[in-house]
DNA sequence: TTTGGTGTTATAGTTAACTATAACACTGTC
DNA sequence: GACAGTGTTATAGTTAACTATAACACCAAA
């Protein structure tokens, strides 16, 4: 039920975050509906407007089609634009930032292995493809 | 001059994470009285309230004492308290969502060191203790 | 005492995010 | 056609963040 939400961040571009890391780790592929804004609204307790607004962030990227009537659907070649997008993305906005706390704080490698093992799962499935782990936001 | 301002965050808590960086940066020692809240607010041209939240928020975690008429100080201790809840905080609530997005993403160490070099600090210090970088991963 | 620097409070207005509730528009299936 | 599932729009209200402007309270030094 209720997966929490992060406060530092609206919930609609957190819920962005979501369908990208699970397109990202290959659960959901191409061609695939994502879960019916109604659904999603309901399960985690929140507004159907405030899942439309993270959907239609989908769509304004190109990685999502909407299809009245029926639901929305992954776009072929989602992944691999998001493969290049939320990579530098990534590089240039958030790793620094991090890069550079990481440095303030004098944090060791392996005191981050340790803390790389929390979680909080939103779903259960899990994707095959290589190494990933199970999900959560990210951005 | 000017500093921008991540639109992911209150500018409030981007101020706040600024002289927290600072102090964990030794730019800012104990004692030493913080740019005053007008000062701030003409530099980066935003309101003197919103930098005065900021504040206030550093107050209330009892790193900074307010003094009327005088100034903002840096509390004795400040930095150690930093160090102590600053680790847990971003070991917990930050890194494993950011370790997660690295192993999404496919990044390897060699591209998160290139990455590195930009915007490293809010200000210039720079800690040169060795570039350690993240690695590895757990399973 | 005056001056110029501090933090602080008061009013009031804008915008973005979120909410509740309801209705509309479309599609496939019974 | 009725129905149950989709996305979408409309109204309207709350709250947090930010803004502008002004005033108040305090302190040290001229």
């Amino acid at each position: 039920m209720g997966r929490e939400w992060n406060d530092s961040q609206p919930i609609y571009r957190q819920l962005r975050d979501r369908v990208v890391a699970m397109i990202l780790d290959g659960v959901l592929k191409e061609g695939d509906p994502l879960p019916s804004v109604r659904n999603v609204a309901a399960e985690y307790r929140v507004n159907p407007l405030t899942v439309l607004k993270g959907y239609q962030q989908l769509v304004d990227e190109g990685l999502v089609e909407s299809k009245r009537g029926l639901g929305m659907f992954i776009n072929t070649g989602a992944r691999k634009l998001l493969l290049q997008g939320e990579r530098q993305k990534f590089l240039a906005e958030e790793w620094p930032r991090v890069h550079a706390t990481i440095q303030r704080l004098g944090l060791k490698p392996e005191e981050l292995d340790a803390a790389a093992k929390r979680r909080s799962s939103p779903d259960g499935a899990q994707s095959k493809t290589a190494e990933s782990k199970p999900r959560k936001e990210e951005r």
